[in-house]
DNA sequence: TCTATTATTTGCGCTGGCGCAAAGACTTTG
DNA sequence: CAAAGTCTTTGCGCCAGCGCAAATAATAGA
């Protein structure tokens, strides 16, 4: 039951320990079990039955769903510090997505009684788990509306950038995005084809707005990105003349 | 303050008070305030502030998005019973959706203040809410899924059957839909456009599964659609057969 | 009742995006 | 280092769905 000192920052700047005293904090972060998983491994699958609530501290972390001829649907990644499976504070509920491992992953974990005593302790942790929810809801809300109404390009623009904004590096020569990213997950994240995440990505090659190798994404022009997710003429005067340190605010990711 | 026996039976029924004594409810329903609102006026727009929680007890409420360039998103539509700005539970943050009354609607009302003590008073009542907002990000997930890898006449099927569901009323012909229905508000609700819907209507149509006139929908073949919704070869065995009973089963609707 | 308004249908042309197939590039394994 | 596996690109044909425009139908208003 070792922290490294990143996993404890990761624990401590987590949006489920907001506003926590320090003993309170302590405290919530003994009665944790410590959960070690290697690459493609699974937390837990969709339609399981939701007993254990976790937070991620090391490694990434990809949700997913599969529709019922087998198609996968790629909900998001999760960084150190969020949330996952906290559904399971709830009695006779299974997850809704499928927890995978993306590279070797280390997680707090609670199991139902534990949380719900913890949450009657600290109140605050109820309070907390509802704004995260309330994120999340806000958040798919959103993807519907995006599915809805853009169309391909922009929205594999938006993932693009929301990788970036959450796991992205700043490199020399743009924003890594930190994860192994195929053509294939992108198409999974947006509602398309591989084929034509890899035509759009071509195109955004030669124009300069990102570099990428196999498996491997690199943001050059947040810039001209945002242009394309806003879909705004060429060369327009907004938000992306900012970059994308504006561009969404949400607390939630997934 | 007065409530009809219909619309104290709505409140009754609502999942927010599940479990409640006669006591709990009695005393949160004399917290309430009624709110009452003509067709077309909105009980609160997207990006409001959101500062108070409603139950609506008589009437259809629409929620919607609007995009960026002015399109239309709508999220769902409730009935009597169905909770709605539980989000103001919390502190500083915004309405998602814009509320909008479809004919004469009577809601309870009540600001944060009044809730959080309520809820303090009755921990079933967060216990509740914390569950239907579950439901909530469960039920957009799945748009999420379906936007991503159905086309259009089955997420229409769907939508269709949802309604009718949660807002239809059999007659001798079949199931009809009790809510001014057009082809735009289809086509806003699955993410395609009305000339689309107009042209699977005819279809169906054609085929005896519905009968439409002007804003107004009646699902003549459950089954039929059910086998659309589920993209299955014609005529073969599967939920379809037992019609549309046991065709989705969450508890939240939107 | 006649008119203005709003909803629906439908012809038509068009195109965004799909998806097979096959080739090329990169990685991993033995 | 060769071979097998995986990811990516690209040519090509195709079609689901878009969206204008115009006709038609239903409704509401005066």
């Amino acid at each position: 039951m070792k922290l490294s000192q990143s996993e404890l920052d990761a624990a401590k700047g987590a949006a489920i320990f907001r506003d926590l005293t320090t003993d309170e904090f302590d405290q919530v972060i003994a009665a944790a079990n410590i959960r070690e998983l290697s690459d493609g491994s699974f937390f837990f699958f969709e339609e399981d039955p939701a007993e254990i609530a976790f937070i991620l501290i090391k490694g990434k972390i990809k949700l997913t769903q599969v529709t019922g001829d087998g198609q996968q649907v790629i909900l998001g990644y999760l960084v150190p510090g969020r949330v996952f499976g906290i559904i399971a504070i709830l009695k006779k509920v299974a997850y809704p997505v499928s927890a995978e491992s993306v590279g070797k992953c280390r997680a707090l974990a609670w199991d139902r009684a534990t949380m719900n005593s913890l949450m009657e302790q600290t109140p605050r942790l109820a309070l907390n788990a509802l704004r995260i929810m309330a994120g999340q809801i806000r958040e798919f809300q959103n993807r519907v509306r995006e599915l809805s109404t853009q169309r391909v390009e922009q929205r594999v623009a938006r993932a693009v950038l929301r990788l970036a904004r959450q796991s992205g590096r700043k490199t020399e020569d743009g924003v890594l995005i930190d994860l192994p990213l195929s053509r294939q997950d992108l198409a999974e994240m947006t509602g398309t084809t591989l084929y034509t995440v890899s035509r759009v990505f071509k195109e955004w090659e030669k124009r300069g707005l990102v570099a990428s190798k196999r498996q491997q994404v690199m943001v050059v022009s947040p810039h001209g990105l945002v242009t394309i997710a806003e879909d705004l003429p060429r060369s327009f005067n907004s938000i992306a003349d900012i970059g994308m340190e504006l561009w969404g605010d949400t607390e939630s990711d997934l």
